[in-house]
DNA sequence: AATTAATACTAAAACGTTTGCCAAAAATAA
DNA sequence: TTATTTTTGGCAAACGTTTTAGTATTAATT
């Protein structure tokens, strides 16, 4: 493979000028230039970024780090992620944690190595001593969904606000009277916030009159199937999930029992994965902005990387309301 | 961060020395090599593997070419991969494609000027002459699925076999009397592979009292939907998909119309995706090792990094019938 | 015409490693 | 003892870039 000297020789010139020239840097006659250039192309040469990177510190490479890359959530956001930093010439540095801790620092290690120059991080586990290792060797950070740390820019859904549009949606158009919030553990943020927005806009309402409760599963399918018997006992009419996985869970077990959504049981979700809209009942939910929020996070980071000096930010998208079939008619 | 001449300097010996010692080779007496280690950890060294790979040409990075990592099958496919390529050190740098022919030859030129060893390659678009840069710059790949040159290996599951499994589970088992195999375009090897399976295995039983119809769809839950009131009109007893997706397709169109699985229409799948098993008649269909799939193709392309003499091979891994509710009770 | 400023380019050092070659020292063999 | 081999570790070059400093050469300003 030609290199910057192979072309120096043929062109009578010294490696110092081809890098400028090739760099676009002034200091290097059109004439030069364009004799560069065309060598260079005949023989086909190409830049080895790691060496370059060497002198430049600047590798290139971006960490995205994932709790799981075959959960549609994480994916769908990794895809937003590739799609900036492809356009901007990057490349991604693949690091599928499992959901384990250690594992995860394993890889934190692993990208400190590599000298990536930033970091996006969709992480569940990671706590903020974790992220030492980044701050050491002046590696930039972009958290994604979870502010695990003060220091970094950090961009997320917000989650309050679309537990707000579904709650509100469900007591206005949909006029539910008994209503069962179905959440996650009550240490995750998720599960606090969109509890949170549901209950506030239930008293914002002044819908006092409207049975509300509450119970917590695991956050997944299994979750909700098993837990819906339980749940049937509040004699709900509407069941509103911190995930689809879940009411995905919710709405087999009503198949099964012979239980007709949305007749005899509301049901609604949050995240709107692709399954939603594909259930033989497509299920109202909240869209969360996946594919934007990845490409927001990666943004943030390259314009991080470009001006040294900008400040840590949060980013907060906007999630909205998806009206479908499993609460009753669209309006 | 501390270098290598650190540490000589710190140890009074001399930069190579530091470098045999940490990379565990003779010529370093035990004593030199335990204070070397020692500062080295106590310096907190991590070796910049961009640096060295300047002089190995071994950079440690595999390219991961995948035509869109949201697609649950890519996604386990790839988990499979980064699973033995954590274990060995290896990075991956992630391609998501986006089906886009263009896009993957982009990414093909930033592989090869990136200096990966080797890459996994996933595509659904890529021609052969597209691999002459990796040929080019003597980068090994290894195909998954999609045998797109004969000069590297591949990876893949036995389709026609899979197909002839469900197939006889179809008739001998089920029953089946007027079957529909709901197939991808002709020119993919896929449903040619499948469909061949399905044929052979009926023409084998000599079941010639079957009737069997054969349909094109795009392959995506959609195409099934669509088309099953086409399928209908065939008046089968069961349709055999070129996979789940559509199979999902066929099965809600079914729900939308009353039409009771299996009871009325027995639907047996490809794939399993996890979806699969969740419907509310959860689907008979073929397991493909999609996970495994992606450590063989991992494996593989490590021992050809190692040794660098191996033949290109083909491996084949058995997909395994898995029987659920869609084509009646489990046996 | 003399000074200054700008331009085009070279030489060499640097980035952080690895490695081929060599010499000194130590160990072994005669 | 001497001769031979082996072990240990130093030196310097190399990998492919970028960048600093410096040198001619040319152009612009007095």
């Amino acid at each position: 493979m030609a290199n910057i000297k192979d072309i120096a020789k043929l062109c009578g010139v010294n490696p110092a000028t081809v890098s400028r020239a090739l760099n676009g840097q002034k200091g290097v006659s059109e004439n030069v230039r364009e004799s560069i250039v065309k060598t260079a192309r005949k023989l086909g040469y190409k830049k080895n970024p790691l060496a370059a990177s060497l002198i430049t510190r600047r590798s290139g490479l971006i960490g995205l780090v994932v709790p799981d890359i075959t959960n549609p959530y994480y994916a769908r956001v990794a895809k937003g992620v590739s799609s900036v930093l492809e356009k901007r010439g990057y490349a991604i540095f693949l690091c599928d944690c499992d959901r384990d801790r250690n594992l995860e620092n394993r890889y934190f290690e692993m990208l400190s190595n590599y000298r990536v120059e930033g970091v996006i991080l969709i992480s569940v586990t990671a706590q903020e001593s974790d992220l030492e290792i980044f701050a050491r060797n002046d590696i930039k950070v972009v958290c994604v969904d979870n502010p695990i740390s003060k220091e970094y820019s950090t961009v997320f859904n917000d989650n309050y606000q679309g537990a707000c549009d579904i709650t509100e949606h469900l007591v206005c158009n949909v006029g539910v009277k008994r209503l069962v919030a179905m959440m996650g553990t009550s240490e995750a943020t998720t599960t606090q916030q969109r509890l949170r927005g549901c209950m506030d806009t239930l008293e914002r309402l002044g819908r006092s009159d409207i049975l509300v409760s509450t119970m917590n599963v695991i956050a997944n399918y299994k979750g909700g199937y098993e837990n819906t018997e339980k749940l049937l006992s509040f004699k709900p009419d509407c069941v509103f999930t911190i995930n689809d996985s879940v009411a995905l869970g919710v709405f087999n077990y009503c198949q099964h029992h012979g239980i007709n959504v949305p007749r005899e049981l509301k049901i609604a979700g949050y995240d709107d994965i692709d399954d939603a809209s594909l259930l033989s009942v497509p299920l109202t939910t909240v869209h969360q902005c996946k594919y934007v929020l990845g490409q927001k996070a990666a943004t943030q980071l390259l314009s991080e990387l470009e001006n040294p000096h900008t400040m840590p930010i949060k980013i907060e998208l906007l999630p909205k309301l998806v009206v479908r079939e499993s609460c009753g008619e669209k309006l």
